[in-house]
DNA sequence: ATCCTCCCCTAC
DNA sequence: TAAGGTAGGGGAGGAT
């Protein structure tokens, strides 16, 4: 055992770095400016008789061939192959090996239950020890491919796509015959060739290793219960409480097994730890067996290099190098605070503990996935705009399709660039991506998704983001992140139709959350929170709560009361018989203010004539809502005169409308009339955004100003504020909530009480939108609403109606809405076209 | 303090 | 020719 812990001190030491590839990359940069375009056609037909006689290679011959269609085009890239993604993937050995865990998960389901086995704390007593057992398949790939070649077996083997002595794809593995000469995973054949010429070579067989893996894990799943996969060759066991069974002798009988029935050879790590079992594997390698109980662990680590330690990559090693640490021994000379300052706390910690040998990690505890992607680094080569964008689609249906695979829907969508570094030139590698810039943005939208429709409008944005010249693109990617189970979702969007809502009978007891509390911070104190409605956490599920009795007239919360809308107030104020009203001209001196509040600038009020008018060739179905809307037209036209001069006599300094400051976009009187600590939150907001005359801190000032224009309703919905995300979110997290209110409002049936509780929330949470120069709230409430129509339109093509109807209701009231509006109704001309081959508004007239 | 975004690092 | 993917952990720095 001794002998090979040497051989594993002096390959670890030999496994320097063989993976620098800037620096490679940067070296070879003038060397290698030759122009890929017009590929020579002359076929490299110099392969060996091994090669040869493995199975052809179609998509090489497809994309050969086509390359004669784009003069200025590389070869074999993006530009010439129109099924590029999808061939990459099935001779891509890194994705092979990247999604075989999920394959792996739909073939062992029942295999992650085992963390809530009795596992539980035992592991975590000090008192108890583990034992783990590791184990790992030899030289992989090579030895699936010549497991029946028993005549290579001492012959240098690896696996690789070319065999070309010059060229430049990667040795995937090699045995350990190769490995004598110093060829490595990783490396170019060329190099490989150029240290062990009479290396063999041997394409992959990818449908051979998922078999083997197969047979690896029925293997261990027999012999033990608690199984964590590491991947298609390599696992770890947890034997601790494994009764009686000697572990070495479990171990020998495993591997045993696995050449039987593999014909290929494993090897085992036995420890206290994870970590120590892993280091115990290497030392084993190849075909043996290495327990390291705990009083050698000092031993073993002392003089082990501290690259070998799992988690330290060529980085860290390099770094600790420069720091004259080399092994774990020195590297334990340095105190965990020391380490923690220059490496950071968590990795610090570990640099510190793995050194000594300690590793808390258990066995088994599955973590349930947390982002699903898909990228392409090599062969990435565009001309202009419209390739990447087409790429770009690609790359949405292939994320799309894993994210349905795996059931899971996300909520946040990553789209990372590799851009050529300016001062790079061609690749070393034949294709590759060479030095590169990596570029990632991301957004966070307000429903989880797995629709490509969706993700490719995302990933466009995002793209746009970039400012990028095509050409320079050497490697997109697409991921998923902030999952969702999807059937959850499916069934939370169920209960959250309008349908669905509107047949809902009112439910006691709901869950509250952090998202609603800004909204709930309103309702609390106005009492009016006889409505109110939550996505709650787990389910996805929407509660409902309904009180029949109307809150005292002392509980309601003047301001707010103040900030409705005129027909809202109209109605609460029915609700209690008037009283409101007379109880308004009692606490305020201004109430006769109070009936301006509908008032509306002309021009605003022009556009809602011509929309309406535009409306009214399409709406021809009268319902109890249109009552009330002219209802509350006519009572805003009247208004709306004298209001005119108001809102021009330009009362705001501030409300230049050509400068698009944020106080301009303050309605003074929605500020005025929020609770105290909104409008707290919204003057610190303000503040922290790059407004000058803001930047006072004499709050009355603004409260002043606020107060000569606070007749302007319609500017009610222009209260956009900065950029804060946390609002963004936690609006986005309730909008299934937004559509509900978009179906009480529609809902004549609905009782004034809880339609004004309704439009309150919707009005209070809008109020709260922010919107900056990208828009974010707005464009998160468009994208809901594109969501929402492509998700319905598959199956409910009244919803959608009924949602556009709500939506153009709305527009007539509101700015915000008029734009948002505008901004979906092509996406709802589109779906409804797309589905039916319809017109939209032939549609809405025929219903 | 805790979160989020945009990275970098690591492993197979 | 060649198929440099995938996913988790974590850090820096900024916003809340
Ligand atoms: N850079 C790499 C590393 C690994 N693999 C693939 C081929 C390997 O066969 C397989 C398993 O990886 P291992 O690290 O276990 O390497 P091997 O099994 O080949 O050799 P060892 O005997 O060291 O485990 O993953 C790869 O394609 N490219
Ligand atoms: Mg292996
Ligand atoms: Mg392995």
């Amino acid at each position: 055992m001794s002998n090979d812990l040497e051989i594993a001190l002096r390959s670890a030491d030999d496994a320097t770095t063989y993976l620098m590839d800037d620096e490679h990359e940067v070296e070879f940069e003038e060397n290698g400016c030759n122009e890929p375009s017009h590929a020579q056609v002359s076929s490299c037909p110099a392969l060996t008789s091994v090669f040869d006689n493995s199975v052809a290679n179609p998509v090489t011959v497809d994309s050969l061939n086509a390359k004669t269609t784009e003069p200025a085009s590389r070869g074999h890239s993006t530009l010439s192959d129109a099924n590029f993604v999808e061939n990459y993937f099935k001779f891509s050995r890194l994705h092979f090996i990247g999604t075989w865990r999920n394959r792996y998960r739909k073939r062992f389901p029942n295999s992650h239950d085992c963390s809530k086995d009795k596992n539980s704390s035992h592991n975590g007593s000090v008192s108890q020890r583990s034992t783990i057992i590791h184990v790992d398949m030899d030289c992989f790939f090579v030895a699936v491919v010549i497991r029946n070649r028993p005549d290579l077996k001492d012959k240098p083997v690896a696996i690789c796509h070319s065999d070309s002595s010059r060229g430049t794809a990667e040795i995937s593995s090699a045995n350990y015959p190769a490995r004598d000469h110093g060829v490595k995973a990783g490396m170019f054949v060329r190099d490989a060739k150029a240290l062990c010429p009479e290396l063999v070579i041997f394409p992959y067989n990818f449908d051979a290793y998922e078999e083997v893996a197969d047979q690896f894990y029925d293997i261990l799943h027999k012999h033990c219960n608690k199984v964590q996969a590491v991947s298609c060759d390599e696992a770890f066991l947890d034997v601790s409480d494994s009764a009686v069974e000697d572990p070495s002798f479990l171990a020998s009988a495993i591997r045993k097994e696995i050449l039987d029935t593999t014909g290929c050879t494993a090897s085992v790590g036995i420890a206290g730890n994870m970590l120590m079992a892993r280091v115990a594997t290497r030392i084993a390698k190849p075909d043996g067996c290495c327990f390291i109980p705990l009083e050698r662990v000092d031993r073993y680590l002392h003089d082990l290099p501290v690259k070998a330690l799992p988690g330290i990559g060529h980085v860290l090693d390099e770094k600790l190098r420069t720091m004259q640490i080399r092994t774990c021994g020195q590297l334990r000379m340095i105190s965990k605070e020391s380490l923690q300052k220059d490496f950071g706390i968590k990795t610090g910690d570990m640099l510190w503990n793995f050194s000594r040998g300690i590793d808390s990690r258990m066995v088994g505890v599955i973590q349930e996935t947390k982002s699903v992607g898909a990228e392409v680094n090599w062969g990435v080569r565009f001309n202009d705009l419209n390739d990447a964008k087409d790429f770009l689609l690609k790359l949405c249906k292939e994320v799309s399709l894993r994210l349905e695979g795996c059931g899971v829907q996300g909520r946040n969508i990553t789209l990372k660039i590799k851009k050529r570094r300016s001062s790079a030139g061609e690749p070393v590698k034949f294709m590759g991506c060479g030095d590169c810039e990596n570029l990632s943005r991301s957004t966070t939208l307000p429903m989880a998704t797995d629709d490509v429709h969706v993700l490719q409008r995302i990933a466009n944005k995002l793209f746009g983001y970039f400012q990028i010249d095509a050409k320079d693109i050497r490697g997109m990617g697409l991921q998923a992140s902030k999952l969702e189970a999807a059937d959850t979702n499916r069934r939370g969007h169920e209960k959250c139709s309008i349908r669905s809502w509107l047949v809902s009978s009112g439910r006691k007891g709901f869950t509250n959350t952090d998202s609603c509390k800004l909204r709930d911070r309103v309702n609390s104190r106005t009492g009016l929170d006889s409505v109110s409605m939550v996505q709650s956490e787990g389910s996805g599920e929407v509660a409902v709560s309904r009180e029949a009795t109307l809150p005292g007239l002392d509980e309601l919360d003047i301001g707010v009361i103040e900030s409705l809308p005129p027909e809202v107030f109209r109605e609460i104020n029915d609700l209690y018989s008037g009283e409101l009203i007379n109880l308004l001209s009692k606490n305020k001196q201004n109430n006769k203010d109070f009936g301006m509040t509908s008032m509306v600038p002309q021009n605003i009020a022009d556009v809602m004539d011509e929309e309406r008018s535009a409306f009214e060739t399409l709406d021809k179905i009268p319902c109890d809502e249109e009552d009330e809307y002219v209802n509350g037209k006519a009572h805003l036209k009247s208004a709306s005169i004298g209001e005119a001069s108001s809102s021009a006599s330009g009362l705001l300094p501030t409300t230049d409308s050509l400068m698009p400051s944020s106080l301009s976009q303050v309605d003074p009187f929605v500020l005025q009339h929020l609770p105290e600590e909104l409008r707290v939150d919204i003057l610190e907001s303000l503040r922290a955004h790059r407004n000058p005359h803001l930047m006072s801190n004499d709050v009355s000032v603004k409260y002043d100003v606020a107060q000569t224009a606070s007749e302007d309703f319609m500017m009610k919905n222009e209260l956009w504020i900065g950029n804060p995300p946390k609002w963004v979110d936690n609006f986005a997290r309730s909008s299934c909530s937004l559509l509900n209110i978009f179906a009480e409002l529609h809902n004549s049936s609905c009782p004034g009480s809880q339609f004004s509780s309704l439009l309150q929330s919707l009005v209070s949470g809008l109020s709260l939108l922010p919107s900056d120069g990208q828009d974010d709230a707005f464009s998160s409430l468009c994208e809901l609403i594109k969501q929402y129509v492509d998700v319905k339109i598959e199956t409910d093509i009244e919803e959608i109606y009924t949602c556009l109807r709500l939506l153009r209701r709305l527009s007539l009231r509101s700015k915000l809405f008029l734009r948002i509006y505008d901004n979906v109704l092509p996406r709802f001309q589109a779906a409804v076209c797309e589905h039916y081959g319809g017109n939209l508004n032939i549609c809405l007239m025929d219903e």
